[in-house]
RNA sequence: GGACGAUUAGCUCAAUUGGCAGAGCGACUGAUUUACACUCAGUAGGUUGCAGGUUCGAGUCCUGCAUCGUCCACCA
């Protein structure tokens, strides 16, 4: 340590190591089949000492087997936020350990275009400065959103380096890769193929800022209070809380059995005065109707709700827009057409009020309406042409797996929660009705629906090109109808719920052969059904087997006092700040000590300081023991010493036997996935019994041996002693190095590069895990 | 309405699966200039949310309750 400043300073060593990593050209499994256990043992001072409790054995049964996570593909619209740091550092930590464990370790990095979540980032922009995306061509949309995107990825990917990722670059994928959109094609193909993609005419969830369909999953629920209208339908009273979608409302539909309704019969018509005028009404009966809410009776409006839809599909009734995709009612609303329904609501009240069919109006009408995700507008049930995924047949094997425990879920209550969700399964809508995505290959059929995939031609990110997907074909083969091109995009998820086997078949050659099924699957809990399960029953359809037999799941990172982090809030904690302050080894043992699985995590700056000080510890805990490592003078001072064999006292022993008593328990829980307690028992034994006790007793046996008195046997006993302490002290320095390298990879290695050890690896990433 | 978590020191959380309740931060007292003030030695701080039960033994397992949180669900 030739500077030998007193201080650790991180700017200065974490880009250069990271090179040192990246040239090293171990982070690719295709370097490491066995190397780094092949390669001459690291041996302190091996070949004089013969010490027994230090015998390196290498086990076979891991040696070159291959250990694979593919990495979330991070959404190349932003920086990296505190989420992606903990996923960086936790799955960092098992690649790094699995590496140093001697088996061939492949993280593959990747990046999402991220369809919808990128699309409406860029809206905003675009908003910002005063454009529309309503306003602009397609392509033209697309093309910016492609540059930004591309510029952002950039960004992300330097940015995943500066937390230390020892993930494979020469496998990184990008979802809209030509070669990731080809599998995406064929798995849309085969699927259509084996009749569980459909085109429907369904009800979905229409955001009407966005202008495109959304799934349950990207909508929100939301608890408020509005006013319940009891209007007077004929001889019944109704409840809405929407009277504005009322316009079209022809049927009345009560429950068979209840007592109040008997005399109307199912199918009679009734003429009534309704909103705009004399209107024939029909009588339904269904057991959906809750006898005791409101009347018991309710008209229903098949486009616009969901329950009313299915009542509807079930009695084969007719269905009415009555508001258009903008959220303005449509013709059939009379004198209130063009009105966006917010502003109607209170105006058809006092028409009804006028014509006196206003019964009552509940003023605290407690209820959930649905919103967007992203923008928080209320979610307007539409009647749309869509692309479906059938999903119960998809889910049935999944559920039989986990249920075997063929997946191990950690923590292990997400078991349940999928099972659960995987149980009540809906079809998936895949269809977008945005630019910013992988367009759906295919065309149909205006009149009869027929429905024909065409996977020909692929756009990728350098393709410049929307238009002509596969060859035309203006004439249906059915039925002589027009067959139109599709111009949706697919739901963002359909792309990555393919990631594992999509990234490594379109990988180098026997990728898919060697690491597939892959072993851990890292990524947050909160996108366990958006992405986790869609992956296993994507990945168990494709490839007959379960893409991942671990998932290990991590929590919210709040901020220091347990607050969710947001914009607004101005309370978000930028990573790379941190890393730039206290170093990113600093943030990776905050992010993951004291960090369980499944539970958030309240990142306070304070914690992370500490671990900078840790930082510091280990760098003069260093400088202590290569300051009083032996000098030439040592050596020559006294023949004897040379070729001797060390000879440690019962106390010495004793160190190293708590030192390997920490390997094993450090390994177990490494094993275990329990890298919060083994960070912290790791620190905990270098700052407390390294430090404080070990390197504190050493100094006597260190200090200059020219006071020692006595004759020159007394001398080089106390030179013994001194050679004892001194391999020792890089004995245990080394070990609980490689112990913390896969928390704090940066310091860790760039000390090893100092220390002066016998057959050194090229760098301490490769070293072998102690045992 | 259903499901799943959580509740432990002032704060943030552990407790390797039933075996002496522990860390970090903070607080307090003191030390010290030859690895480190980004230091060291020490102190205080707990009826583990409440009430029962099982057990030689319960923070941990069971039952009930309370509070908080999250997810799921088509009551107009």
């Amino acid at each position: 340590m030739e500077e030998s400043s007193k201080a650790y300073d991180a700017k200065q060593v974490e880009d250069k190591i990271y090179k040192l990593w990246e040239d090293s050209g171990f982070f690719s499994p295709d370097n490491l089949s066995g190397t780094q256990i092949n390669a001459d043992k690291t041996r302190i001072n091996a070949d004089r000492i013969r010490d027994n409790q230090r015998r390196i054995r290498v086990n076979p049964r891991v040696n070159g087997k291959p250990f694979t996570i593919i990495m979330p593909p991070a959404n190349a619209n932003g920086n990296l936020h505190a989420g992606h740091a903990l996923v960086m550092t936790i799955e960092d930590i098992m690649v790094r350990y699995k590496r140093m464990q001697g088996f061939k370790a492949l993280w593959l990095p990747g990046l999402d275009h991220a369809g919808f979540e990128t699309q409406v980032v860029y809206e905003k922009k675009l908003e910002k400065e005063g454009r529309s995306r309503f306003k602009m061509e397609p392509q033209e949309l697309y093309q910016e959103i492609l540059q930004f995107t591309l510029e952002n990825k950039k960004n992300i990917e330097g940015q995943i380096k500066k937390m230390g990722a020892s993930c494979d670059w020469s496998r990184e994928k990008f979802t809209l890769d030509q070669d990731i959109v080809k599998i995406v094609y064929e798995t849309f193909e085969k699927l259509h193929n084996d009749g569980l993609v459909y085109r429907g005419r369904k009800i979905i969830n229409w955001c009407t800022k966005h202008q495109t369909s959304l799934s349950d999953l990207e909508t929100i629920d939301s608890e408020q209070t509005d006013k319940l209208y009891y209007l007077k339908y004929g001889p019944f009273t109704i409840a809405t809380a929407r009277p504005e979608t009322k316009f079209g409302d022809k049927y009345v539909v009560i429950h068979p059995k209840d007592p109040r309704y008997a005399n109307y019969k199912e199918g009679q018509k009734l003429a009534l005065e309704w909103i705009n005028g004399p209107i024939e009404a029909t009588v339904i009966k269904d057991e959906a109707i809750d006898m005791e809410f409101g009347t018991g009776v309710m008209t229903i409006t098949p486009w616009h709700d969901a329950v009313d839809f299915s009542i509807a599909q079930k009695h084969d009734l007719d269905k009415e827009q009555i508001i258009d995709f903008y959220g303005k009612l449509l013709p059939i609303a009379g004198e209130f057409s063009d009105m966006k329904i917010g502003e109607a609501r209170a105006k058809i009240i006092e028409k009804l009020q006028a014509k006196g069919l206003v019964e009552k109006i509940d003023q605290q009408y407690k209820h959930v309406v649905k919103k967007c995700y992203k923008c928080e507008t209320l979610i307007e049930p539409q009647i749309k042409d869509q692309w479906f995924l059938k999903m119960a047949p998809l889910a049935k094997p999944i559920i039989e797996l986990i249920e075997k425990n063929k997946v191990t879920f950690i923590p292990e209550h997400y078991k349940k929660i999928s099972l659960h969700w995987l149980r009540n399964i809906v079809d998936w809508p895949l269809s977008r009705q945005i630019v910013w995505g992988i367009p759906i290959p295919a065309k149909s059929c205006e009149k009869c629906g027929y429905t024909l995939v065409e996977t020909e031609v692929i756009r990728g990110p350098t393709s410049d090109s929307l238009s002509d997907v596969g060859p035309r074909m203006a004439v249906c083969d059915r039925c002589g109808g027009t067959m139109k091109k599709e111009t949706d995009t697919f739901d963002t998820w359909f792309s990555s719920g393919q990631w594992p086997f999509a990234t490594l078949k379109a990988g180098k050659k026997d990728d898919f052969k060697t690491f597939y099924p892959t072993d851990v699957m890292e990524t947050a809990g909160e996108i366990i059904f958006f992405w986790v399960a869609r992956m296993l029953m994507l990945g168990n359809y494709i490839t007959k087997k379960i893409p991942f037999t671990t998932v290990y799941l991590h929590g919210l990172v709040l901020d220091a006092k347990g607050q969710k982090m947001s914009k607004s809030k101005g309370n978000v904690i930028n990573p790379l700040d941190i890393t730039e302050k206290y170093g990113t080894d600093a943030l990776r043992l905050g992010l993951v000590i004291g960090n369980t699985p499944g539970t958030s995590l309240a990142l306070d700056e304070n914690k992370i300081k500490g671990y900078k000080h840790f930082a510091n510890k280990i760098w003069n805990a260093t400088r202590f023991v290569l300051l009083n490592q032996p000098t030439r003078i040592d050596a020559d001072s006294n023949a004897d010493l040379r070729g001797s064999k060390i000879v440690l006292s019962a106390r010495q022993k004793k160190h190293l036997q708590e030192l390997k008593k920490l390997i094993k328990e450090t390994t177990k829980l490494m094993d275990n996935y329990k890298f919060y307690i083994a960070a912290e028992k790791i620190y905990h034994y270098f700052w407390h019994t390294f430090c404080d006790t070990i390197i504190e007793e050493s100094k006597s046996a260190l200090a200059d041996s020219t006071e020692s008195r006595g004759n020159s046997r007394g001398i080089t006993q106390k030179l013994k002693e001194r050679q004892a302490t001194q391999y020792m002290l890089l004995e245990i320095l080394s070990t609980s190095l490689k112990l913390l390298h896969p928390f704090m990879p940066f310091i860790t290695e760039e000390i090893y590069q100092q220390l002066p050890l016998k057959n050194k690896k090229e760098c301490l990433m490769i070293e072998e895990w102690p045992t």
